[in-house]
DNA sequence: AAAAATCGAAACGCTTACGTAACGATCGAA
DNA sequence: TTCGATCGTTACGTAAGCGTTTCGATTTTT
């Protein structure tokens, strides 16, 4: 059941969420930070440094320094992967989930808001 | 005519555009730049330095900064309001236009491609 | 057991961003 | 005309981002 929108509402629907999400949160994420979050916590796990990189098209120290500051946002966790130890598996976290949460609520609400 | 969408198609289509904006486009512009070339785009003119900060809640310089980037990007000019020298009016690009045109493009695709 | 490959992180120098405070330029009112 | 208010920018020190390269730890291969 996809979704069908006008290009007016498309653009609309982005600078109403951004605008807001802007206004009511102070963190300040990159469009790679989002992508990263939305990968870990809409795709199964596990989630590798690796594997992000591979999947953002990105280096790796990218997505090290991307977690690192995500991870003092509390946003995500890492723990060593103790099948392999050069891994590490990048975890969920409770306020990364509230984070998405709202930004789920967020985009659902403008999406109502549309007009046309 | 709003836009309804459940939970997962709201993050589901967030994931799917920004993961597919940082893999095509090397610029990683922060949610606030986005915010700002929204407004610039789909507001009517004219756009201050200081409406813009009202309008997305932070500080004059962090729209100064932000413009200084974007207009390097190439996606936004400024120019002095004749009218009242001590403003600047913000203006839109071709660069600016294509860069929102195509993210557009972007929303609709993901949006048809949206499952359940 | 030794060598090669792989993982994520750290180091390097540089750029960009932040918040706060101060600035010159300009306008409006007294 | 002078004084205060307002505009956007700059300056300051600090934090976070980048790409590239190197690193230690671990696993795999030979």
């Amino acid at each position: 059941m996809p979704v069908e929108l006008s290009p007016s509402q498309a653009l609309g629907l982005w600078h109403a969420v951004s605008l807001e999400q802007v206004r009511v949160d102070k963190r300040d994420l990159t469009l790679r930070q989002i992508s990263i979050l939305l990968q870990i916590y809409l795709v199964p796990p596990p989630h590798t440094v690796r594997g992000l990189a591979g999947i953002l098209g990105v280096t790796k120290p990218v997505i090290t320094r991307a977690l690192d500051t995500m991870g003092d946002l509390g946003l995500v966790t890492r723990v060593r992967d103790e099948r392999d130890k050069r891994n590490v598996i990048i975890r969920r976290t409770v306020d990364g989930a509230l984070y998405l949460e709202k930004l789920g609520d967020l985009i659902i609400d403008q999406g109502r808001k549309l007009p046309i």
